[in-house]
DNA sequence: GGGCTTAATTAATGACGTGATTTAACCTCG
DNA sequence: CGAGGTTAAATCACGTCATTAATTAAGCCC
């Protein structure tokens, strides 16, 4: 059934009607740069004229520029066009176990700075954290010299279930956060607008936007590291569920009654195919650098040491199976595997568990589904955040408060 | 990533703007009968001119039809609206495995008119029914003097994986069919709108628009029969995925190198909590009524038979873990335990099956889900079926070639 | 440099939603 | 029973928008 409430709907007035043309028209361009007005055109289904006129509005606001134009034989040359990419600035931030990054983009996702903050494993604590983020903040900006008005908004991934609302909530896991209002924490810090969501999620939306996932509709980012999780996309969104805690791929169970999990639960598939449960059924004590020690586990096997492929074997099962089961479930495009420890084993094992996930799945719904690695490394958890504040630029958000000022000024 | 292309998108019009809105109006409308045009203004958030306009062309049209007015208390009393019942006709199929059901019904989805064709077991030819189904077109408009041209679309329910696209294709595991193109089958006799689509999607589609899943944005309807399987409903959609064969929850694995199941894989849900699965733990060779069994099976628990005990507990844990996996991977609201064989389980078991899938899910999104009973049993296939044309005329479609045809007379 | 070709802009038109205004419908109270 | 009050709904005037058709711009070629 659907939704036929008013909330989320933007009103049906002539008015709005134009804000979607625009945007149309925005994320056409955004993907597709440089282009001309006919393909825009094209690709919109718009009038020429109606692009004409949109194309002046943004060229007037600064959004759009023109770049050039491409050759003819015997006409017009068509004007090329491409987005400002010093329209607007966006901000990523990665709150990782290990660390916590920003990073600052322009509208094009080159980086223009970068901020570091190590972040000693027993403290993890919300304050801590907060001031490390505000810190980046400010660090950034200098360092790009952008002033803070010229900043759409801000993007930050966080380990943990985030919950929308009014306020926004962080529960953490892995920092023992239990419904921290990052949002409002944050908030005594600075004016720039917010946007929090899972570290799996926006690590999913890079890929999507500007790795292995370029072009699906359907598709499953997931990320395997120390534990397990995923990000859904379902018609090109990512899928948040009713309370925002979609995609714990990690705590599925695969095997009823079987490993115990840290969720506390049984067989879940984190326990089988996460970096620590690996490791643990290699017969390592956690604790270690965890990166290194699975890297000597492949290397183990790549040497033909029998525990360790037997260990891989397994592995390789596992998540195929859980594969598998997203295929089923989600019958999506294409299936991305990513995170540090889903890329090292990847490498090594996806022909074996792309065989595990056709035993497992159905046949049509396998034989439509491509498993790929990710393009974009762990790294991209920032580039992902930043991208919130895009999607909304590009859905003609109205400006912050900050970019108000500026064009007031 | 939004989808920026056209195919989908209504072009960006003022006339489509309109048909937006209308058709807002009209699932407000429909699902709040009968209701005022201040109530539609305030759903629809629509001003009241705007709303008044478009009324007044459902009411030329015949769509809608005023209906009394409530009483006031000094001032000129609102006019009560509802749809006009009559306006149009919709026929639900539901291809089961023992027989072809076709029901008209008419807007307001009362049943005018019924046919049941019982099927031979063997006898699941794809002639067999399609001649079936054309022979209950006739059969219902002749019973319930209905002309075809006030048919607005056929829906049919159909087990199996049903492949949309320029030629419907149906893939059913059950009758062997193998990408039997049945709409163009159909077609040869009739010219009626068709809309073809899973049977448990059409069942999950009923108790979302009239059963246990009304007003949820984020459900899961399961259906547990001798199979097992599953309608995903995300913001009120029901979800497809890339090659509309989403939703083979009972090919989900529970158990790696668990119970052989006839899908050919080990361990699926379904060689577990499926009717056929539960009876032959249970001891009973497959063939005979299994609905019967299945009470016996019951009715044996009830009385304290060790065995029958065993098994239903079993089988509680394995679907509580069934049931986790969704809440886990798709944070829904609710979800909806339905299919024959489900809700007598259910009846019995929904307090042990709450209680495994709480064990086995996150505490975050359990408690934001609620597991209930279907209301409106297996017999629903058939209605959910036929909300598919209804879906398409709310969204105001073009009528079909036999309206146009009416219309133009 | 005229004629041709194609791109982009502008003008004319029609459709739409909205707020303001008017008409309609009903109540209450004298 | 009719005037005044009250609320609903229809109508009007206006501004916005996208579209088609017509016009202008900007390059090619011989």
């Amino acid at each position: 059934m659907r939704e036929h409430v008013t909330s989320e709907r933007r009103r049906g007035t002539v008015r709005d009607l134009r804000r979607d043309n625009r945007s149309v028209l925005l994320w056409s361009l955004y993907f597709d740069q440089p282009c001309t007005r006919q393909e825009l055109s094209q690709a919109t289904g718009l009038s020429p004229a109606s692009v004409s006129n949109v194309v002046r509005e943004l060229i007037e606001e600064g959004v759009v520029a023109e770049a050039g134009a491409v050759d003819s034989d015997g006409g017009r040359p068509r004007v090329l066009l491409r987005m400002n990419r010093d329209y607007g600035y966006v901000i990523g931030v990665d709150v990782g176990e290990t660390r916590v990054r920003v990073e600052l983009f322009d509208l094009a996702m080159n980086e223009r700075a970068r901020a570091d903050y190590p972040l000693d494993p027993r403290e993890h604590g919300v304050t801590t954290i907060v001031e490390r983020i505000l810190e980046g903040l400010s660090a950034v900006l200098a360092d790009a010299d952008v002033d803070a008005s010229a900043v759409l908004g801000v993007g930050i991934g966080v380990p943990g279930v985030v919950e929308q609302g009014d306020e926004v909530l962080v529960h953490g896991q892995t920092y023992g956060w239990d419904a921290v209002p990052l949002e409002r924490l944050l908030r005594s810090g600075t004016d720039l607008p917010l946007h929090i969501d899972n570290g799996a999620n926006t690590m999913g939306r890079a890929e999507m936007w500007f790795g292995a996932g370029r072009g699906a509709q359907h598709a499953v980012v997931c990320l395997i590291g120390s534990g397990v999780g995923a990000s859904i996309i379902a018609h090109g969104r990512t899928h948040r569920g009713s309370t925002s805690s979609a995609g714990e791929w990690g705590h599925t169970t695969v095997v009823v009654g079987g490993r115990g999990c840290r969720c506390g639960a049984a067989g879940c598939l984190e326990a089988y195919v996460g970096a620590e449960a690996v490791l643990d059924r290699y017969g390592r004590t956690p604790g270690q650098d965890e990166e290194s020690a699975l890297a000597a586990l492949l290397d183990a096997a790549a040497r033909g040491v029998d525990d360790a492929t037997h260990v891989l074997d397994e592995t390789a099962l596992y998540l195929g199976v859980g594969l598998a089961d997203l295929i089923n479930l989600f019958n999506p495009e294409r299936i991305i595997l990513g995170g540090w420890a889903g890329l090292l084993l990847g490498e090594r094992l996806l022909p074996a568990i792309r065989d595990a996930a056709q035993q497992n799945s159905l046949k049509h719904a396998f034989t439509s589904t491509s498993i790929e690695l990710g393009r974009l490394g762990p790294e991209a958890v920032a580039l992902g955040a930043a991208t919130l504040p895009i999607e909304l630029f590009l859905n003609g958000a109205p400006l912050s408060v900050a970019d108000r000022r500026r064009s007031a000024g």
